[in-house]
DNA sequence: CATGAATGAGTATTCATTCAT
DNA sequence: CATGAATGAATACTCATTCAT
């Protein structure tokens, strides 16, 4: 009889799956421009209309697949986890009859091109992401790389010792934290070479056993 | 209707140096909310408004020691970031006597704990920082940080050998980088202890010298 | 990217007209739907796509029977007030042989009822009306229930005078203005039916004739 | 530590009070455009921009004093409802020694001058306010209007006999709702005058006494 | 000097309407 | 002929910044 409405809540879905063919282009284009003007303009200037507008859409368009800005963030980055963790868990293992040092190399390598290989990883964006959103993808991504590590050293058979759990998160922390913090500071390529080798050499002497340290 | 106040117009200086003991007051209470109500209340919270009026002074007063926000930022920053390099510079090499071992134990830790310290460090707000403003604070904490290893080591006469520059990197970036990072995925506290300490002993390994590790 | 479709244009005319069985069902749905969301959810919630969705339609059928959310409003108002109208006027003079008290005992209760009646004629839908229409519903209402009156009077044969039109236009304001403020007031049920009872009275008295008044 | 912050809630307070009179000229200011685009211009129309700017301040002033365009809304027709009741309190009871017919006819002259009294009562204004806002409003008025019939009358010596309660309902909501309704129906004025008349006629009538009704 | 009222460009988001499929 | 993806103008609201008092 009065006005008892249900109160207006944020729409909380986006109102269409992009299931057609023609919809998943409209994302993929949405995500590309996403990133594009992150780095060129930085993040100040990502606002949706310029994202919708640059990716050939209208704003409504945008709107129809993700419910919000925020919604279209974590999406990008659900998206971007994605793949960094298919590209680990394929290559991880692959080549057959490698020894743990090519294998721990590998990884070292792969786990650090990540960041060269595409724009999707900007450091900027991962950095942002706990401020903007949840820590929850950073804690996927942490989890499921820390199974990474442990499925390659599985699979070296020669390995003189699987290392415990905290040497495990010790080198993942290490090599991937470096990593993100490299890139934090800009860090030349040379000197990050250099550091590279350096801190590969660190993971092997640890992952090759005790070893002898005078504690004078 | 009154005062048409001419569009927002940034300027470039600011307009006093808190050169009065007053003016050094009102900056640190300045300060001091802008952190408070960051962790309070999140970063959208942070408006000037806000900051001025809780730390007990108009507006007005806020632009008077800062021109802008963003340079409230970046003030707050290298405020923070003098804090730890002094801590570091002084603590690092002030025990006279120590092995070169307990010499780098002290420093980890002192690294590490720099983040549970104080708010005047909150993770978060590290991580915001290049999006907002330049990365060039972190750039130069980075740098300092290395020359305080570098000190450290050299203050060392047992050291058996000075690292090379890639490996005081490496060193450097392995663990400031771990321990950005694990503070980012919210490590729990006792995982993180098992790790600083996992971290440690790489560490020392790397300084102890070559080792043998046999690359098949 | 695909259809850019030219900015919104209204329409002048409906496309089509409810002709064929079929599409009587669909506009009835639609009413019903459009009623159905404003009661529910409240007017904000009232979207062209929520209705033709809920109706089981697509958007642009549901405008290919109405050319605009305002032509949609209209043409449900009109229908509701037609059935309003059709009811009075059967039941209004319907079953002969009654003194002019009880018929217009009948017509007040006749017309008070149909607020209850059903959701048609939802209150809120009525006082919105002119805000988001025109005026001429309500007034064609309103000299249709006028007549309504007069009819009704005069199939009384026992009326001792035969009001004036000011009196019978005094007596529908009444009756009618009284029971729409009494919703929108949401006067409780009990003191409505006082209520009621003391109005009848005094439209009784006012029919039954002059009287007499002592006018100090 | 992580991003514990409280969740943007919008603001329910104004950000400051109208306390200065350069404050409370502005304050009238918007209230005054506010019903002039709503009159001149349609509901639709009515944006807070266009009020603001209208009204010869910024947006931002606007929302200085009402936190939303709902709460400008409300704290207008509160405005109105005020003046409405001051009116109404003082004109009732004022000139002693008047009969209770005159001093029922003044009231009632009184309640119905309203409307032309000024543009704040703009009907479908009320009309529009219990679906935008609450009824609370509406319900407020209309029981300090009955407190006024009832001051009116019991300041009435001669009144033959006070109305029951029921009866005191039946004669606000009869000549108010009948008001309303003649404004929404856009009476003509003549038309107007000779149904008030009418109307007055039986509300002394009401309160004359019982009365003989005969009931064949 | 400090104040805080006023500014207004800029943001996320909605929704009536169209038209290619 | 129905469909629903796409459109984009328009809205409420924020907040860094200024300057008259």
């Amino acid at each position: 009889m009065s006005s008892k409405a249900t109160p207006p809540q944020p729409r909380n879905k986006p109102l269409k799956r992009p299931t057609q063919a023609r919809a998943k282009v409209t994302v993929q284009a949405i995500f590309d421009t996403y990133v594009r003007i992150w780095q060129r303009d930085g993040w100040e200037r990502v606002t949706t209309r310029a994202v919708a507008l640059e990716a050939g859409v209208a704003v409504g368009t945008l709107y129809d697949y993700f419910p919000s800005k925020q919604a279209l963030h974590s999406g990008y980055v659900r998206h971007c986890i994605e793949r960094l963790l298919a590209a680990v868990q394929v290559q991880a293992v692959e080549p057959a009859g490698l020894s743990w040092q090519a294998r721990v190399t590998r990884l070292v390598h792969l786990l650090g091109g990540v960041a060269e290989e595409a724009a999707w990883f900007h450091p900027q964006m991962l950095e942002l992401e706990p401020v903007i959103a949840e820590a929850k993808h950073q804690q996927r991504a942490y989890n499921e790389l820390l199974q990474a590590w442990r499925r390659v050293l599985e699979a070296a058979s020669d390995l003189p010792a699987m290392p415990s759990d905290a040497q495990l998160e010790a080198l993942h922390l290490m090599v991937w934290g470096a990593r993100r913090y490299a890139l934090l500071v800009e860090l030349p390529p040379q000197r990050l070479q250099a550091v590279v080798a350096a801190q590969l050499d660190s993971c092997l002497r640890l992952l090759a056993g005790p070893g002898e340290i005078s504690d004078g």
